[in-house]
DNA sequence: GCTTAAAGGTTACGTTTGTAACTAACAACG
DNA sequence: CGTTGTTAGTTACAAACGTAACCTTTAAGC
């Protein structure tokens, strides 16, 4: 521990810990998609996102969830054919369409809405309300910050 | 907006949040192992942990690093044929095997780490030290909290 | 209008991943 | 000891992924 080599203590690399806190938690709650409903993690997280943005294009998704378009693009496929959600033709523009949940696209997010409001309240429950609202302002400050680099 | 549907406002789902923060950060620093060094994520992971935490089992990186065993097992393979690490048997057990940077692991982990360290110092630079600060202390606590769900 | 460039998506292909089944070494218990 | 169960790690196989090439539609330049 000289000074002159400023130990350079990475435990706590930043990139590592979000993975880490980004992996745990998704692990602990992806049964409940995956079980139940048979969704991949990706279209769990394009539902999600059609389900509280509203319909909007793969593109758009693709940068509100920093989600490679392939990816996007199987699990809007994968969504479509177990009926979650149908595609609507923009008229003035038909490269992309407009994804909407279905009837049943709705009915599936607002169960799962439930769970994951719960789930998001145990973090909540073990962090302090403060603290995890200390955590998200933090994150989607971080998020903003960094996403254009991408 | 009724209130009896107490508007469960997921937009900011912290596992998403976290997953987006990781996605994105990470994304930013790999090109710093992948193009120099060829390395593999999980492998730069793998390598991180030996090199700050010293010489240990694979067993020991899976659960530090919340990896799974075979990504592990294949990210150590990587990194001994590039003759980044050797194995040493541990005379006691001999169903885990110590894993030990070579000479040249050391050095492109300490090259490795001063490129993260100013990495990280974006962070701090960009949210302030004392959110920077308060940014790990809690996912750390987060992290231990769910580790023993898994 | 015609050519060229760019954007939204999809697909083909090779790589990486997870699940499950496996080997080998150890531990417990009779 | 010998059987049974468990743990560390590897491997086979299928699923999921990213890169790059592709199609289609729109925009830009002339």
């Amino acid at each position: 521990m000289t000074s002159a080599q400023p130990d350079t203590d990475l435990s706590d690399f930043l990139p590592f810990l979000l993975f880490q806190a980004a992996e745990l938690s998704s692990r602990n709650f992806q049964h409940h998609y995956q079980s139940r409903y048979g969704m991949l993690r990706t279209e769990w997280r394009v539902m999600f996102h059609l389900g509280s943005d509203g319909s909007q294009t793969a593109k758009q998704i693709c940068n509100r969830a920093s989600l490679h378009k392939t990816k996007v693009s199987r699990a809007v496929k994968a969504l479509e054919e177990k009926r979650f959600l149908f595609r609507e033709t923009v008229t003035h523009d038909r490269r992309s369409e407009l994804l909407c949940l279905t009837k049943q696209g709705q009915a599936t997010f607002a169960k799962l809405t439930v769970v994951a409001t719960e789930f998001d309240k145990t973090f909540e429950q073990s962090l302090g309300a403060k603290e995890h609202e200390k955590l998200v302002a933090t994150l989607q400050k971080l998020i903003t910050l960094h996403q254009g680099k991408g």
